[in-house]
DNA sequence: GAAGTATCTGACACCGGTTACCGAATTGCT
DNA sequence: AGCAATTCGGTAACCGGTGTCAGATACTTC
């Protein structure tokens, strides 16, 4: 009988002498397992060069063994470091990435998730903002019995189904720093209302001038989207101000680089006639110039942390032993894009 | 009898009272069907809301509905568009995108590579440059049958498997245009040894000068790594040279604005002081200060490409009558960081 | 030494599809 | 009408694993 192909668990079986059943239990690694007879299996698969089929195993266990990244994210820079830290947690696993963006707009997103979901059968899956923020998305994995891992701005969920950070207060932090160094005019280039994170930042930035006592012009506050072009139009209706802010806090980097674009072009320097502070510390800012002072989000090690809560069950044992943490603070980083604003 | 879960074959050939060979061919459009038959089927299925099981259609067909992505890239956005592409491509079918980034240092790279594709089965795999130049790849899915197609500057393979953009030529007409305005000391960032549209890129920096029967001192080409750290110390290492070179060009964007960056830190004005010109036309040539001349590498549309052509077969029927492009001319983009030299 | 119990191991059905093969039904032709 | 060719549909085996449960073996216990 000539043996084309792959061996498969009927060939370990064979050679070994033992039946296929007793070989499914030395790759899943089953307790009640002989170890004489485990190791006789084992050297009869490492001698063939035997590999599990995924796709048994996936229709046998109704289960893959892959992680789920649902999107619908307009940064492409954050969507990338997410993935990154995912897979460095996923690395030397046999999981795989498997990503999806959806259509927040679309009026099926909530059933395209469910197709998405009920038809791969992930293993887990994780949420980035702003469908992490939809509770229904939520509600579908429980139902589904799909492990899931938010991502968000704020704690929406248990600790093991989240992974947050404290966007709130870093901001005030970096008013408070404005503030501080004399900033009285200072404009607000807020997110998307669809975001918690854009609520959070907008809240720790109206936070912060309230605990100073400083009354903020309506117009003062410009509405952006996240992406560099709505970044440059908010910029554009501030800038045209009279008088000018002499800071401006964008509520990411994206928004702050077209903040800082929008100054240059009219001539402007920075930081002597704008202040500027972003929020995400993604490469942008630390590549355009002058550096933008930033909030940093830990969004990898977050994206990480996320894929390990996603998968502590398969590495088993220990458990809950090394727990993932769940909030992860923001830090301000100081940079050179601001400064004491020009004249007393 | 209770029916739980989602309905199966089973059911639905049990409910229209046929076979579920006879519902399996409806599923996979065989032609041999009386059309009563099947319209009798395709009302169950829509009635039951049936939906093929993935897991088993992967075991039996020994074959996955999933497309991948190689890559090891350094360039986050290049990666996030790339995807972007694919994804539109795949938009509402039935695949799904798998990302899988490897180590091109390692040794076991290959190794990692066969065992990645064997053990997935997928229907269609895509490999970015650099892996994209490694013939051993490619090789590699001749031997296990796997469709692929892999991206990059200059044409390896045969057309159904290659989207190739003309790199040299562009760089070619980009150089010259410094040479026109009246630049004669112009530097080179160099990218990577490994990859080949680093070595194309430079071909056609050299091909530029060389028709211009302008001698190139050998300090005037700095080496970088497509990243921008390694932009930063090649720019600075060219504007230590005294002369100065009064134009640059960078093999990719990362590294163009790691130029400016440089040059702006000691004070120079771009491009009164120095020009700059990249490659890639990602969000960040247009997003500093100012703006940058760039080559525009159409990636997103490459990467749709090559998607269509892993699914070419799928979508059947008219498959070879829409043949999708292979060649992808990139184009100058004239922006704001070139001006001629400052003094004739 | 017999009975009881804990520990392994194997037979068999099953996950939900597809393919091979065969028989039945329909159609075409003389 | 009779026979072959063609089309259609069904049965059974198979893809390569896992769950269930009973049987075999080893170890205690009295």
């Amino acid at each position: 009988m000539e043996r084309t192909g792959k061996p498969t668990i009927n060939d370990v079986a064979r050679i070994a002498g033992v039946s296929k059943k007793t070989v499914s239990r030395v790759i899943n690694r089953s307790p009640l397992l002989n170890s004489d007879t485990r190791a006789k299996v084992e050297q009869v698969i490492a001698d063939l060069g035997y590999v599990p089929n995924v796709q048994a195993r996936a229709l046998a266990l109704r289960r893959n063994f892959l992680i789920g990244l649902i999107h619908d994210n307009p940064n492409a820079q954050m969507v990338m470091n997410v993935q990154a830290g995912m897979l460095e947690a996923m690395r030397d696993t046999e999981f795989e990435l498997i990503v999806r963006p959806i259509d927040r707009g679309s009026s099926t997103m909530l059933e395209d998730v469910r197709n998405f979901l009920e038809r791969q059968r992930l293993y887990g899956v994780m949420f980035l903002p702003p469908v992490s923020e939809n509770e229904m998305v939520a509600e579908l994995c429980r139902e589904l019995g799909i492990r899931y891992v938010r991502m968000g701005s704020a704690t929406l969920d248990s600790s093991e189904h989240m992974v947050a950070s404290n966007d709130s207060e870093v901001v005030t932090e970096a008013v408070n720093h404005l503030i501080a160094l004399g900033h009285r005019r200072i404009g607000l280039i807020a997110g998307p209302h669809g975001f918690r994170s854009a609520r959070e930042r907008r809240k720790g930035f109206e936070n912060a001038l309230e605990e100073a006592g400083i009354k903020l012009p309506r117009s003062l506050i410009a509405d952006g989207n996240y992406t560099f072009e709505t970044g440059l139009a908010a910029a554009d209706r501030l800038l045209d101000l009279s008088p000018r802010p002499t800071a401006i806090f964008a509520s990411n980097d994206e928004m702050a680089a077209a903040t800082l674009h929008a100054a240059r072009r009219r001539g402007m320097s920075v930081p002597e006639d704008l202040s500027i502070v972003g929020f995400d510390d993604t490469a942008i800012a630390s590549h355009i110039w002058p550096p933008l002072t930033t909030v940093h989000w830990p969004i990898i090690s977050m994206a990480r942390s996320a894929a390990l809560k996603l998968l502590a069950e398969f590495f088993g044992d220990d458990g809950s032993a090394v727990e993932e943490p769940s909030l992860f603070p923001s830090t301000l980083i100081h940079r050179a894009s601001v400064a004491p604003p020009r004249e007393g």
